[in-house]
Order: C-alpha cells, then sequence, then structure tokens
DNA sequence: CTCACGGACGGGAGCGCTCCCAATCCTTGG
DNA sequence: CCAAGGATTGGGAGCGCTCCCGTCCGTGAG
C-alpha cells in the first residue's frame, strides 16, 4: 500500500532557506531559548514561506515520545458511550490536556484483535500513556499495560486490591451521605437502584447504601435492591418493580441520574409525588439532574477534578517512568435539590 | 519532558539473537514472501525470547504512513456524541477497519486550539486520513484537510455543492417515501419535525418531505414544520407545539428515531393513539424503533455500509493521493411497522 | 591590545525501521 | 560434474528530527 504524502519540506530545507544551521531551525520550532531575536523571525518566515510543517513520525523517534495519550473505552463501557458521563469525563480530560500539547486519541477495544492492536499501538510508542475508562472486574489490558511498563490510569478502579494508579470517587461515601439524608428526612423503607454489579463503583454505592441502612437502625432487605445498567430506561424498569415488591417505598437511591430520571418516570406513572411520597436521590449531578421535574438531589462527582487528576498522575508517571502506583479517591458531595 | 520507555529491543538486537540479517527479520515481522520456513520460525523465536515490538514511529519515518486513520468529531457533533448514530456508526468503522491493520483514533475538536493541534497532527503524518463526522454549514476543518492533501471523507456533505469526498444516504428519497406511504394511507395533515435546519441532512429530509406533499397534492404549511436537535426531548417538545398549532394533524415524519420516540410521547401525553389517530414516522432504524410502542415505522439508512463505503473511499483515496473526490450516496429504505 | 568567557549557532551522530540491490546458496537440467 | 537461474539473505542508504558538543564571535576585564 503507498500512503506516501506529497513531499512536505524538511527542517534542513526550511534551514537552508533561512541561511541558518539545522539545530537552530530545531531551536525554534521547540522555541527553546539561545535563538537570537533576528534569527528567530528569519527563521519563521521561512517557515511561513514554505509551508513546513514537522514531521511528528521524525521527532517521535529522535525524541522518544509520542506527545499524544490515549483514552480507551473497552466493550462494557461502549454501552455506556451514550452517557452523559462519558463525554463529561472527555471534555474534562480534554480540557486538563489543553497545556501540555498532548494530542487526546479515544479508542474503541471491543474484541481480543482489537485489543491485541491497541496493545501494539501502544506498546510501538505511538502514545505517552494510556487512560482508561471505568473498567470491569476482569478485564485484562490494565496489567498488560502496566507490564509493558506503559503509564497508565484506570477511571475507577476494578476492586479494592488495585495496583494500577486510579482515580476515583468516593462512593461509598457518597451512597452513605445520600441514604443518611433520607433517613433524617424521615424515610423508613428505602430502596436502591444499583449500576451494573461487575463495576466496583457500582458494588461500592450499594455498601454505602447498605451501612447508611444499619447506622441508621434500618432493615435492609434484598428485595430492595434493584440492578440496572445505568440508563434511563433500565431504571424506569427497576423502579416498576420495587414498587411492585415494596408498594410502601419512601425513599430510592439511584446509582446515576440517568437511572433516578427513569425512577422518576415510574412513578410518576404509578402515581406517586415526589418527594411528599418517595423521596429520590440520583448519583453524578449531571445537567440532566437539574432538568427533571422535580429537580433532583444528587451526590456530586467532581468530574472536572477527576480528569484533572487523571492527567496529573499520569504525566507524573511519564516522568518518572512507571515505578510507583498513585491512588487518588475524591470526595463526593451531596446537593439537595427539590426531590428529597 | 522526559518520557521515554525503557529499552525496548530493537529489529538489529533480533537479528543478532536469531543469527539474521535485519532485512530478513523485517520480512519476517511484516510477513513478506521469500523467507524460508525454518529461518521464519528461528526469526519469530526469537522475537518471542526478547519480547521484541516493532518501533512505530521507526516503521512511519521509514515507510511514510501511519497505520492509522483519525475520526474527528467537532463541537456541533459533541452534543450528538450520546445518540445512537453516532456509536453504531463507530462500530461499523471499527468493523470496516478491522482487516486493514489499522488504528481508527477518535478525536475531539471542540475549539481553534484543538482544531490547530489536530491539524499538526494530522498533517504531522501521525494519520494517513480523516474521517468526519456529520459537518455543519460552515466548518472549516474539511477544506483545511484537503488543502494539506490528506486524504478525507466526510459523513455527509455540507451543501450540494461538496467537493471533498464524501458518503450520504439519499436522505431526501427517504423522506420522500415516508411521506407518500402516509399519503397513501389516507393521512392529510401531516406534520414534520426536522433536525437542525444547519445539517445539510436535515435540510434534505425536509425537502423531500415537501417534495412528497405536493406529489400527493397536499397542502404544506409553514406551521406544520418544527425544528428539533434530534434528541428525544426535543421531539416531545415539538410535537406537542405542532399538535397545538394543528390539532387535527394525522401524520408526522420525524428527523430520526430518537425524535420519533419523543414524539409518541407527546402523543400518547396528548391522548392520541397511534397509528389511528396519528401515524408516525421515523428515520435511521435505531434498534430503539423497535423498542418503542408501538413500533416505530422507519426509514432505514444502511449504517453498516456507511462505513464500509466511508472506509472504501478513503483507502481509495489513500492509494492514488487524493487526486479525486468521491461521493457516495446509499439508498434509504422504508421499513414499515406498527406506527403507521 | 590581549585574553577569558558566555551567548549563538552549525552540524555530526544517532533514533529504529523499510527499501532495495548485490551477494550467496540451492536447485535443476544438460 | 558444471553452469544457469531462481530463491534467500545481508546490509547500505536513507527517512527527518533531536541532542549535544565544538566553534565562532562579541564583550569586558586586565
Amino acid at each position: 500500500m503507498g500512503r506516501r504524502r506529497p513531499g512536505t519540506p524538511t527542517l534542513e530545507e526550511v534551514a537552508a532557506h533561512a541561511r541558518v544551521g539545522r539545530g537552530t531551525v530545531s531551536r525554534v520550532i521547540n522555541n527553546a531559548a539561545g535563538v537570537k531575536d533576528s534569527t528567530r523571525r528569519a527563521v519563521q518566515q521561512a517557515i511561513e514561506e514554505l509551508g513546513y510543517v514537522p514531521n511528528l513520525a521524525a521527532r517521535s523517534l529522535a525524541g522518544r515520545r509520542a506527545d499524544a495519550v490515549a483514552l480507551v473505552m473497552t466493550e462494557p463501557d461502549w454501552r455506556q458511550f451514550a452517557e452523559p458521563f462519558f463525554s463529561e469525563i472527555v471534555s474534562s480530560l480534554g480540557n486538563a490536556l489543553t497545556d501540555t500539547g498532548m494530542q487526546l486519541l479515544l479508542t474503541l477495544v471491543r474484541s481480543d484483535t482489537e485489543r491485541q492492536r491497541f496493545l501494539e499501538y501502544a506498546r510501538g510508542g505511538r502514545v505517552d500513556g494510556v487512560l482508561l475508562m471505568s473498567v470491569h472486574a476482569g478485564d485484562p489490558l490494565p496489567d498488560m499495560l502496566a507490564d509493558a511498563r506503559l503509564p497508565t490510569v484506570l477511571l475507577g478502579r476494578r476492586s479494592g486490591e488495585e495496583y494500577v494508579s486510579y482515580v476515583d470517587a468516593d462512593n461509598i461515601g457518597g451512597a452513605r451521605s445520600a441514604v443518611s439524608h433520607l433517613a433524617q428526612r424521615g424515610r423508613r423503607v428505602i430502596a436502591t437502584i444499583t449500576g451494573p454489579l461487575d463495576l466496583y463503583a457500582a458494588q461500592c454505592r450499594l455498601r454505602g447504601y447498605e451501612e447508611a441502612l444499619k447506622l441508621a437502625g434500618l432493615k435492609g432487605e434484598p428485595t430492595l435492591v434493584a440492578e440496572s445498567d445505568f440508563t434511563t430506561d433500565s431504571g424506569r424498569r427497576a423502579m416498576a418493580e420495587l414498587l411492585e415488591r415494596h408498594p410502601d417505598i419512601d425513599g430510592v437511591l439511584a446509582a446515576s441520574d440517568t437511572t433516578a430520571a427513569g425512577a422518576l418516570e415510574a412513578l410518576r406513572a404509578a402515581g406517586r409525588r415526589v418527594p411528599e411520597d418517595v423521596a429520590v436521590i440520583g448519583f453524578d449531578d449531571f445537567p440532566l439532574a437539574q432538568q427533571t421535574e422535580p429537580r433532583l438531589t444528587t451526590v456530586r462527582q467532581p468530574i472536572e477534578e477527576i480528569g484533572r487528576a487523571m492527567i496529573r498522575l499520569l504525566l507524573e508517571e511519564m516522568e518518572e517512568g512507571a515505578v510507583a502506583w498513585r491512588h487518588v479517591i475524591l470526595r463526593t458531595e451531596l446537593v439537595v435539590r427539590d426531590s428529597t
């Protein structure tokens, strides 16, 4: 396959055109110090005139870096692709990356073939580091990346025993404070709609729910727990199911705002008033949470900070060569609105 | 910044270890012909033992290709990120790319800075070609890419006068056949919920709607047209608005299945039966269309084929160096279900 | 006027791979 | 048994850039 692009001018040609040496042009391009102002201008003009664009492959080869990081989504995430969480995270990563000059590359890993290809890509040095979206329990990719000594940061963790670097929110604490809040408002039959339980984050939120029930001296029953997959639809279904099992429910913690939105619909359909009959709390604090009727009380995840923290950890690992793992757990915050 | 990864073995070292020449190892890696079987095995073993991974920067520099293509989403698309269309397209592109050995890289361009950075990335030779998601009217990126002589293929076009290569569905024909179908079933007051009209595709669907009305001898009124942004919510709102303006509406063409789903909700809320009182047609034929109540009659876009066609065009341009523009318009198909 | 010193600048030495031609090795046919 | 011809193989010549060291020039002190 002949994929060559037509002859772009090279550094050398720019140098000749500006009547300076190769090194000087390189210095100008990377705006390093130690170039007289007049020279710099001359070089810049030559670059302009020739329409020079640095060849990144050559730079990468000589400089031993790629100036790019990958954000990988593995198959199970893919179904969450449509959820706001995803686009919010991508945005925050993009923001955090802007002044490093690195490109953010999203890649999809849906099969073994694709995983293999991505590994070759990453190990081949096309990215300096890898960010992984919410990894699921058995995902082998993080370890493969760690084995390849590629700087890697997970969003969330696969279990309590995670060694690869990660940034996570305090899901247990968030869920606990939400449920405590419900209990304080006098709710006595509190149900929860969890996320997919192969996600550690979903497990943690469930644990926080259980802990808070115990603390409040309320009884927890398995029938008060329904699983969803974070979609509005599954939230609606789960809520309907819960209502059928426990018509006396007066409080619900949903695993995400999207799920909570579905729960609200189901409650409305069942003729329950929110918050009078049933109080509802979401999780995440997406913009969505302020558009529901009533506006949603929810547990805020600091998404912007999560993105910043991930990039910071990644840069640190790149700096020192992935010799240590760092874990950051960010505090969550209960945002009280009209649904409780 | 020191982003160097620890010393991976090089081709040369593999060659030494297998007691062959550099060229032979290269041949084995790229599994080119002309290597004795015994030699090939020896080399493969050496690769295995040393854990060799080819350095892609070097390959890229020497081979003048990147073995990667970018899929760019510009800001206005970003809001559609959450729509199923997007993930379906990405999937189909991924499928179409599997046996070319190229990596698919999604990149986000949300600002001028990011556009500039992406251009440097692409012009710097880090990708062999660029795919652009549904471009909006004034988007300058396609032309910038064309100027840089980068193989580029758009999904959809910006106007009827598009020169850059693109793959599009026959939106006019699809809308026309949908509305004709409504007319044949005896509907007389047919409204439409369009997509964002700065998208040419949305304009085309509107045009098809108008043409079909004329053909059926029905009157078209501006008040029968409402604009949406492809979301379920906006579909619901648009439908409510239309019903208010024309309580006698008996047929609706929505700009997408998502919008149609919103319309269905609004109709239900208004106490209209579908299809008895009002017939509804969607556009796209997403899985969603079979989950609504009633199941949606819709205009099918051949997404898998769109993906395949985009990749095919891109490969052709890469092959011959972007000397010609190709346009492919794929036929759409009316899928009749229960909503008409 | 001479000498030391520091800021600018030039260009050699790779980075690790692909391309390609020349050299070498085997076969096969006479 | 020998030569011709195809199958294999080795390795030189880059690809375009960064790194870094040595040179050159101007300046101020002696």
